[in-house]
DNA sequence: TGAAATGTTGGGGCG
DNA sequence: ACGCCCCAACATTTC
C-alpha cells in the first residue's frame, strides 16, 4: 500500500461497473482521485451540443452520488484537459493517470499529448478501453486494410468478439488525505435557463447508470424477442433506446453483448432479435471503425467525388425542416419527437435525413450539425458515418439514386398514424390511409376540420416527385467520376 | 436499411 | 370452347 494517488480520469465511461480504468486504479491499491474535465477547447468545433450538455450535468450528478456511496468523490474541473489533467496530477502527487480510450480525433490527439505531457513528470497514462468490443485500429481486412463495408466487418467482428462478464463496480474507493478542490457543477450552467426547454427530455429519460442498467433490463425483457419487427415501428416502443447511454458510458457495449448474449443463449425465442441487436452495437463498432481511419469523416465527403456536388443553401428550408414545417408528416413528427425529447426514431432519422439531402439537396453536415446540437445521443462517430450513408457520401453508403419517399415509408412503417398523431397533433383527427397525404385532394376532412387543417398544417415545402427528379439529375453528374 | 418503371404471368370477364 | 382484353400480382430493371 502506497499514499501515492493515482488519478480516474472520467470521459466517455460515466459509470462504475464494467470499468476497466477505474477498476484497475482501485487494484493498485493506491488512493483515488476521480476527476471529470469539462473540455470545451479540445474538441473544436464539436463541443458537445445543448442537449448532450442538459444529459451531462444529469449524469454527472448521478455518479458523484454513486462515488460518494463507496467512499468516494468526483472533483470537477474545467478546461483544456491537456493542461488541467498535469496540473492535477502535479497538485496530488499522483503516480499515474487511469483512463478510457476515446476514439474521437480530437480525443485521440488528447491522449498522445497527455502522454508525453504526462511521462516528463514520471507521470505514467494508462488508456484502457472500455467504450467499444473491439479496438477500431486493429481489425483488418486481409489486404491489410481498414474495413469500408459493414458486411465483411460485421462477419469478423462477430466472429472474434467474445464479450466478457462485466468487472462488478468497486465496493470501495480510498481517497487520498486531502483530495483536491473542484467547481460546482451549477457553476458550469450545463442546464438550459430561459427558456427552460427540457421538459421533454426530463419526462422521457433516466440519465445515470442506473437509469441505463434499468433500460438495458427493460429491453431485454420487453423488447428483444420482437426486436427485429418492432425496431421499425416509430409508433412502437420497438427499439432499446439505448444509445444515450452507450454514448456517455452510463453502460458499456461489452455489457449490453453480453446480457443479450446470455438472454439468447437462455431463451431461443429471443434468438433472432438478439443478432438484430448485436448487428446494431456493430453499427456503432463500425462508425468509430471508419472514425479512427478517417479522421475527416465528420467535415468532408467520404468520397471525394460528392465534393463537387450541386448542393443548395436554402435558409428558409432547412428552418422548416429543423422546425418540423416541411408538410410531410412523417418528416415533421421526426423532426418535432427530437426537439421535445432529444432523441429519434432510427426508421425517422433515415427518413428525414433522406428528406433533407435529397429532396431538398442540403448538404449533410447542415443535418449532422443540427444533430448534433440537438440529440442527447450525439456521438461524432455515429452522426457523421450515418449522415454520410444517408448522403450516400460515405462509405458502403445508401447508392446516390436510393431516394425515401415519405409518404410510403409512412405508410409503411407508421400504418396506423399513431406516431404522426403524437407529434404532429395539428392532424390527429385525420384517420389511418388520409394522415400519410394531407395534402392528397381524395384525402377526407370533412367541414370545421378542413379549414382548421388548411390553416394549421403547411402545405409540403417541396413535391416528393419532383425533388427525386431533380435529386437524381444532381447526382447524375457524379456519375463519371471514378469511385473512391 | 428504396422506389419507380417496366416486364411477365395468370385468372377471370366477356363476346 | 376459345381468344381477347384487363388488371392485379409478382418479378426484374433501372434510377
Amino acid at each position: 500500500m502506497t499514499d501515492t494517488p493515482v488519478i480516474v480520469w472520467f470521459r466517455q465511461d460515466l459509470r462504475l461497473s464494467d470499468h476497466r480504468a477505474l477498476t484497475a486504479a482501485v487494484e493498485s491499491g493506491a488512493p483515488v482521485v476521480p476527476v471529470y474535465v469539462l473540455d470545451d477547447v479540445s474538441p473544436g468545433r464539436w463541443v458537445p451540443g445543448a442537449a448532450s450538455r442538459w444529459w451531462l450535468h444529469n449524469i454527472l450528478e448521478k455518479l458523484e452520488r454513486s462515488l460518494n456511496i463507496i467512499g468516494g468523490v468526483l472533483v470537477l474541473r474545467r478546461g483544456d484537459a491537456r493542461q488541467v489533467i498535469p496540473r492535477l496530477a502535479a497538485e496530488v502527487s499522483a503516480s499515474a493517470v487511469f483512463c478510457s480510450r476515446c476514439y474521437e480525433p480530437w480525443a485521440s490527439d488528447v491522449e498522445r499529448k497527455l502522454d508525453q505531457v504526462l511521462a516528463k513528470d514520471g507521470v505514467a497514462l494508462k488508456c484502457l478501453s472500455g467504450a467499444l468490443l473491439h479496438d477500431p485500429a486493429q481489425l483488418r481486412t486481409r489486404a491489410g486494410d481498414p474495413y469500408k463495408v459493414y458486411t465483411p466487418f460485421w462477419r469478423v467482428l462477430s466472429q472474434n468478439c467474445e464479450a466478457t462478464s462485466p468487472l462488478p463496480a468497486p465496493k470501495r474507493l480510498t481517497l487520498p488525505a486531502q483530495p483536491p478542490e473542484g467547481d460546482e457543477l451549477a457553476q458550469w450552467q450545463l442546464l438550459p435557463t430561459h427558456p427552460d426547454w427540457a421538459k421533454g427530455l426530463r419526462r422521457c429519460w433516466q440519465p445515470g447508470e442506473a437509469g441505463a442498467l434499468k433500460q438495458l433490463a427493460h429491453f431485454l425483457d420487453g423488447g428483444l424477442e420482437r426486436y427485429t419487427e418492432q425496431r421499425n415501428r416509430p409508433g412502437q416502443e420497438g427499439t432499446s433506446r439505448l444509445s444515450p447511454h452507450l454514448h456517455f458510458g452510463e453502460v458499456s457495449a461489452n455489457a449490453c453483448w453480453h446480457a443479450a448474449g446470455l438472454r439468447s443463449a437462455a431463451c431461443s425465442a429471443t434468438e433472432a432479435g438478439a443478432t438484430t441487436f448485436l448487428k446494431q452495437l456493430a453499427w456503432r463498432e463500425f462508425s468509430n471503425h471508419l472514425l479512427v481511419h478517417w479522421p475527416k469523416l465528420p467535415d468532408a465527403p467520404f468520397r471525394k467525388a460528392f465534393s463537387s456536388f450541386p448542393w443548395r443553401a436554402d435558409a428558409d428550408q432547412l428552418n422548416a425542416w429543423q422546425r418540423g414545417l416541411t408538410g410531410y408528416p412523417i418528416v415533421d413528427a421526426g423532426m418535432r419527437e427530437l426537439w421535445a425529447t432529444g432523441w429519434m426514431h432510427n426508421r425517422v432519422r433515415m427518413i428525414v435525413g433522406s428528406f433533407l439531402v435529397k429532396d431538398l439537396l442540403i448538404p449533410w453536415q447542415e443535418g449532422e450539425a443540427w444533430f448534433w446540437d440537438t440529440l442527447v445521443d450525439a456521438d461524432l462517430a455515429n452522426n457523421a458515418a450515418s449522415w454520410q450513408w444517408v448522403a450516400g457520401s460515405g462509405a458502403d453508403a445508401a447508392p446516390y439514386f436510393r431516394i425515401f419517399n415519405p409518404q410510403t415509408q409512412s405508410e409503411k412503417f407508421d400504418p396506423e398514424g399513431d406516431y404522426i398523431r403524437r407529434w404532429v397533433p395539428e392532424l390527429a383527427g385525420l384517420s389511418a390511409p388520409d394522415i400519410h397525404k394531407p395534402w392528397d385532394p381524395s384525402t377526407n376532412i370533412c367541414g370545421a376540420a378542413t379549414h382548421k387543417l388548411r390553416n394549421s398544417y403547411c402545405k409540403p415545402v417541396v413535391d416528393h416527385k419532383q425533388a427525386r427528379t431533380r435529386a437524381l439529375q444532381a447526382y447524375e453528374k457524379l456519375r463519371d467520376t471514378p469511385q473512391q
